[in-house]
DNA sequence: TATATTTGACCCAA
DNA sequence: TTGGGTCAAATATA
């Protein structure tokens, strides 16, 4: 069963490497973090940290390919689905290569579900299907600039039922992005976009990176990663109530907890106790109602709030 | 009129 | 064979 794995070996000790050194950055990185007095280096350094991780996925990510390069080659096996779409630079990637992750999300009553399912990213549905064993159907959705700028992001999304007082929704992406929107939110793997003014956010970001090196540290081998983003969440998006998602009643009600895996067995935990959200950044998306979820029907009793700039979806809990 | 969503059908992997 | 994922025509909306 071992095809080339001897031929490709050269290459992935050589991403291997890069990675390592990827990661090595990012810990030292860390390590200036802790000391760096001013709030202004301190982003600076986070910003670093997520870069080198978001950098070491993207590798990671693009060696599932290497592994096999005729991954849909073989004749007709491709799905007829991109395809038609033309895309000349865009590397043609298995789905199964492509990093995936899932992001649970419980909504509280009251908490519009759209603002609380947003990423920051413009999304276009194309698909709901009812998915055997679930009561709600799962909605699909991929990158609003697939087709201009050849972005394969996907993400889908199902609820699922939790009881009456709380929505349960599991998304799950696959796919980083590689449209203009991943430039301006720096990175496609959630990660708290911090907010300068903020104290708090400082312990966040403390708590980000210490949560990533430690893990880093414990289990390297494996790029085990444990990432801990908390709710302080950032004010500056379009004003009003865009991040208050907070739940009323409980101390916790809201969390998220994404995990990411890819083909070279790496597997890549998030966990957030919610999705705060940051500087939205699809600007030029075209009026999108980015994330349309079908499951509103079912609960006729939290409206969402309709003034949401993006159609409900435009945050971002990066 | 352009763009987004809905929905039935199709394709493919397990 | 079955179920999940995607396509694309029809429809809705701004």
């Amino acid at each position: 069963m071992e095809k080339n794995s001897s031929s490709s070996s050269g290459d992935l000790e050589k991403m291997k490497k890069e990675i390592n050194e990827l990661m090595t950055q990012g810990r030292d990185y860390a390590h200036q973090f802790g000391s760096a007095s001013s709030q202004e280096t301190r982003e600076h350094l986070a910003n670093k940290i997520l870069e080198s991780y978001h950098k070491s996925l993207t590798i990671m990510n693009y060696s599932g390919d290497q592994d096999s390069p005729h991954a849909q080659g073989g004749g007709g096996g491709s799905p007829k689905s991109d395809d038609s779409d033309q895309e000349p630079l865009v590397i043609k990637k298995s789905k199964k290569s492509m990093p995936k992750w899932t992001r649970k999300v419980i909504i509280a009553p009251g908490v519009g579900i759209d603002r609380s399912l947003e990423d920051g990213f413009s999304w276009r549905k194309y698909g709901q299907k009812d998915i055997l064993g679930a009561r709600f159907p799962r909605g699909y959705y991929r990158c609003t600039y697939r087709k201009s700028q050849g972005c394969e992001a996907t993400k889908h999304v199902q609820r699922y039922d939790e009881n009456q007082n709380q929505m349960l929704f599991e998304v799950s992406y696959r796919g980083i992005h590689s449209c203009s929107q991943a430039a301006n939110v720096g990175s496609t793997v959630p990660v708290q976009n911090l907010e300068p003014n903020q104290t708090e956010n400082q312990e966040n970001l403390d708590d980000i990176v210490k949560g990533s090196l430690e893990s880093y540290n414990h289990d390297q081998e494996h790029f085990h990663h444990t990432l801990h983003y908390p709710l302080s969440s950032t004010p500056t998006l379009e004003g009003n109530n865009a991040y208050m998602l907070q739940p009323r009643d409980h101390n916790m009600e809201f969390f998220g907890s994404t995990s990411f895996s890819n083909d070279l067995g790496t597997n890549i935990n998030y966990n957030f106790p919610a999705s705060g959200s940051a500087s939205h950044s699809t600007s030029n998306s075209p009026s999108t109602i980015p994330l349309e979820s079908p499951f509103e029907s079912y609960d006729p009793n939290h409206p969402y709030d309709p003034n949401h700039p993006y159609g409900g979806f435009g945050g971002f809990y990066s």
